[in-house]
DNA sequence: CACTACATTAGAATCATTATAAATTATGAT
DNA sequence: ATCATAATTTATAATGATTCTAATGTAGTG
């Protein structure tokens, strides 16, 4: 795998050992070119379905956050039943199907320019989440 | 309470009954000029405040949940860690304060028009939620 | 007033997430 | 390589929000 260096690297600079654990989450998080995003719960059944060794919820819980933290993932807000993550760090935003109950990215290009003409002191935006809930067209 | 027949055509028109534990809740919801930004738990601490005699959790969820679906309350996501409603139910968006974890209503006129240029066959949009999230400026 | 369907309630169940504590493993120095 | 130490993994328990349940109470119709 010649990944693995990389993968290294993105667990040390989050603040965290390589372990066995964590370089397979990294192989499901990042060695792929789509976007990815899931669950803690579909990472669970991922990481069941790839290796038959079970990685325990603390771990995954622990690692997504740390990359989490450190920029390596997003974390997006839906609805209360769940916390999405998204291997898609760039800007952008998102449609939310809400018959299948999938995330598809919008690129920035595909959003067009936001303005916020209202001004908070002694605040500064930290970001800009567009979220557009689409259903059938029926 | 010359407001109490509203109240009660809203719980009708929401699929429930009016009943004196429903008829406080829109005491407290509907009874007020400022917008209401409020977690399930803000409200039965204001509810326990307000009359003493306390309110069953299940009574709460069942009400809100009756009154989100008919559009008397908006559901807004932040993160995982609790839903938020709000009781203005007009078009608009929201600043989240990281630091004070409280919604700001951003009206219509305070972000620019949102254009989405990308289309899927089959859906249409149903809502363009935008939340602005802000943290102190130090 | 009486009947029926809907509501209320406390408490149990559930689900995602976080904390705990014991056993295991990575790392850096020797 | 070996050792000591600190970090990690794991199963399990704890938590907190939300939903369910089943017994009791109340609103609405006639």
């Amino acid at each position: 795998m010649s990944n693995k260096h990389v993968f290294i690297e993105k667990l040390r600079s989050s603040g965290l050992r390589p372990t066995k654990q964590r370089i397979e989450i990294c192989k499901l998080l990042f060695d792929r070119k789509d976007t990815f995003h899931f669950s803690i719960s579909d990472l669970k059944n991922n990481l069941e379905n790839v290796s038959s060794k079970k990685i325990s919820l603390a771990t995954i819980y622990n690692t997504i956050h740390a990359f989490t933290g450190k920029g390596y993932l997003k974390e997006i807000s839906i609805n209360s039943d769940k916390t999405y993550f998204d291997t898609n760090t760039s800007d952008h935003h998102h449609f939310f199907d809400e018959n299948k109950k999938k995330l598809i990215d919008l690129n920035d290009n595909d959003v067009g320019k936001i303005k916020i003409k209202k001004i908070l002191p002694g605040k500064k935006i930290k970001s800009i989440e567009v979220l557009v809930r689409i259903t059938n067209d029926n």
